[in-house]
DNA sequence: GTCTATAGGTGGATAGAC
DNA sequence: GTCTATCCACCTATAGAC
């Protein structure tokens, strides 16, 4: 089954999709700096110049990956938006979003390229940055509203509960490759909800 | 101020150990695959050649980089043990091994390469689930013995809330190269220390 | 132990034919 | 759009002089 966020080329003709599919997946499992040309042109069939024709260089690429993870990102969170149920609920599916990406025995994008953040050109650094704010502003949101509603609960400013979580979350998938697997991520991410959930 | 855990050579003599500073502190900020013997070189002034003299390839280099840190964090952890001090004092001091590993630009050697896991040599990802081993196993045992005291509160099974904080701050880590800065981490940091200790 | 020199490979990127 | 051919920088690693 694919989980990935944004893969929208399932084997369709695009080969532009097809490109950022594939790197897409590199990166979430091998780092920007532990993927290269070499490695989407053989798993599409296709050589290394062909790919420089859809992305001038690999900045480029870099920078369209994390737009579009954003943008898919953000989709799904209008999606728990618009789904109409409680802050509990809406909280679980957030979660839900790292534990499908972890299925596919990939990082979070964004959280991968964290790591090696300070390698990477200044554009991406850029969209990186922007990515953890719409998940910053977005959750905190979702907090206060929550708490307002007496349904969750956590100490003081909403803002940095919200960052503690995404944090949380991002350490869970990370360490989950080294130690614990998908079960371990499971496990953390139970124990942080039920932590703000009051609901029992 | 140098906050790395394990450097020894501040300006001794020891190739070997200058070496391993260097390569500790380019894989904490670069990652393994952001790093190469030219830079090692570059920094101590010496040739690439000469490095191969001492860790004949960049495998071993990284095993023994592993190593080190992991004998590094146990010492400090059995500091702690030694202190005679709480439960929730020796959780802060736990908390406080990853935040002077920060404020160095850095991130958890681990951590980083955990993020990196599925490109790394076979004999450095063994090491890498050892140091995780090791921080479970310790931070487990400390949160059985302050539960059993009244010292601390968490959900259920120790070994759980042990992973999921180990995960929590490797994460808070991870995030706040790229969105928070130190300030980031310390907030992440205090909320979950504060969830757990019942002292005020 | 450290050096010079170099091998053999892979990295990102370009020119120009089709 | 995709190809072949090629460039040059950088990579890990080795041989052998000093």
């Amino acid at each position: 089954m694919d989980h990935s966020l944004s893969s929208s080329a399932a084997g369709s003709g695009d080969t532009r999709e097809r490109i950022l599919d594939e790197a897409e997946r590199l990166v979430q499992t091998r780092g920007y700096n532990g993927f290269s040309y070499a490695h989407i042109a053989k798993a599409l069939g296709v050589t290394k110049a062909s790919l420089h024709y859809h992305f001038s260089n690999k900045a480029e690429l870099g920078r369209y990956l994390i737009e579009r993870y954003g943008e898919s990102f953000e989709a799904a969170l209008l999606g728990i938006d618009e789904s109409g149920t409680g802050a509990c609920d809406r909280l679980k599916r957030y979660v839900e979003i790292y534990e499908h990406v972890l299925e596919d025995d990939r990082m979070c994008l964004c959280g991968m390229l964290a790591a090696e953040y300070v390698t990477l050109p200044e554009i991406m650094q850029k969209s990186i940055s922007t990515f953890f704010d719409l998940n910053e502003a977005w959750l905190t949101k979702l907090l206060e509203k929550g708490r307002a509603a007496g349904e969750l609960q956590f100490a003081n400013d909403a803002r940095e509960a919200a960052n503690a979580l995404i944090g949380s979350l991002e350490g869970a998938m990370l360490v989950s490759r080294a130690h614990g697997g998908r079960e371990g991520f499971r496990a953390s991410a139970r124990l942080l909800v039920e932590k703000i959930c009051r609901a029992r």
